[in-house]
DNA sequence: ATGGGGGCCTGCCGGC
DNA sequence: TGCCGGCAGGCCCCCA
């Protein structure tokens, strides 16, 4: 799915569409996407304003003038559309509907937003604006990586003990929120931690390098606009490209980027999902 | 409590 | 060209 760089990218290009806008009509296409929406959500969405959009972990959040936050998650090939909306010179059309358009907002302002998802792994949910960090998706998330919540003491603590690979505990979400496999593989090649290696052996200077290299990797994706892989687009279909500047993720058989290493990218199965990693510099 | 595996969906890609 | 298996960025749930 997308992760974090590429929800914030995605929350960032919904902005000017929705911002302060009423959603003047909730198109919805189908009963559910993961789950079931929630009752009546295309009449509870219709007439409402969109006062705040923020982002949780991966799930981007719509506060409305309702007291109502609409909760989206991405799944693993949700995107977010707009169109119908002018950037500089360019005007964006409104493309004609496609397979998996599942919900549609058509905006004051006549932008349209278009949620696509074709694997439907993505959710929408309505919670009160009040008490929406306490909804079952929220309510057990960790700190976001890129406040001050995530700090040396913080991770040292959540990882003493931990029997698991440092690979599956940096994508625990529990722990830390908003990374992904993709993300997960570079901040340990950055910091040339093996993923096998067990979370509760890491030494104290290396849970201290890994909290600036967790914030580096995901600023930098965040400036390029997300990686683009599969499915993902950024809310005007452009590619991101920061999958250009990966490291080890789906370089399988090419050879390590540090510089004097030579090793050669490996890949593994950990918990059903693949791990890239270069045997030679990632201990 | 912790860790591992299956399942949810569709689309795409590589191999035969 | 066509079919089939394997794989995909996430997350919940069940089991040991």
């Amino acid at each position: 799915m997308p992760e974090l760089p590429e929800v914030e990218t995605v929350r960032r290009g919904l902005q000017p569409a929705m911002q302060d806008q009423k959603i003047i009509c909730a198109e919805v296409n189908r009963p559910d996407l993961r789950w079931p929406f929630p009752p009546n959500m295309a009449q509870r969405l219709t007439g409402a304003r969109v006062l705040r959009l923020w982002r949780r972990s991966k799930y981007i959040l719509l506060d409305l003038d309702t007291q109502e936050t609409l909760i989206v998650h991405l799944g693993m090939s949700g995107r977010m559309l707009v169109s119908g909306q002018q950037i500089g010179e360019f005007y964006q059309e409104h493309p004609a509907p496609e397979k998996h358009d599942h919900v549609v907002f058509h905006m004051e302002n006549d932008t349209r937003v278009t949620f696509n998802d074709a694997r439907r792994f993505g959710a929408m949910d309505l919670a009160p604006t009040a008490v929406v960090e306490t909804h079952k998706m929220l309510a057990s998330l960790g700190p976001e990586p890129l406040s001050n919540h995530l700090d040396d003491s913080y991770l040292a603590a959540a990882l003493e003990g931990r029997n698991t690979p440092i690979k599956t505990a940096l994508l625990d979400q529990r722990l830390i929120a908003g990374l992904g496999n993709i993300y997960v593989c570079e901040v340990l090649f950055r910091a040339k931690i093996s993923p096998m290696r067990k979370a509760k052996n890491l030494s104290k200077m290396q849970v201290g390098t890994l909290v600036p290299i967790i914030r580096t990797v995901l600023e930098e994706a965040i400036e390029a606009g997300g990686s683009s892989l599969k499915d993902y687009r950024q809310t005007g279909g452009e590619l991101g490209y920061f999958q250009h500047s990966f490291h080890v993720y789906d370089r399988e058989s090419q050879s390590c980027k540090h510089v004097g290493c030579g090793g050669i990218i490996a890949r593994v199965s950990q918990s059903g999902r693949s791990s890239f990693y270069c045997p030679t510099c990632q201990r």
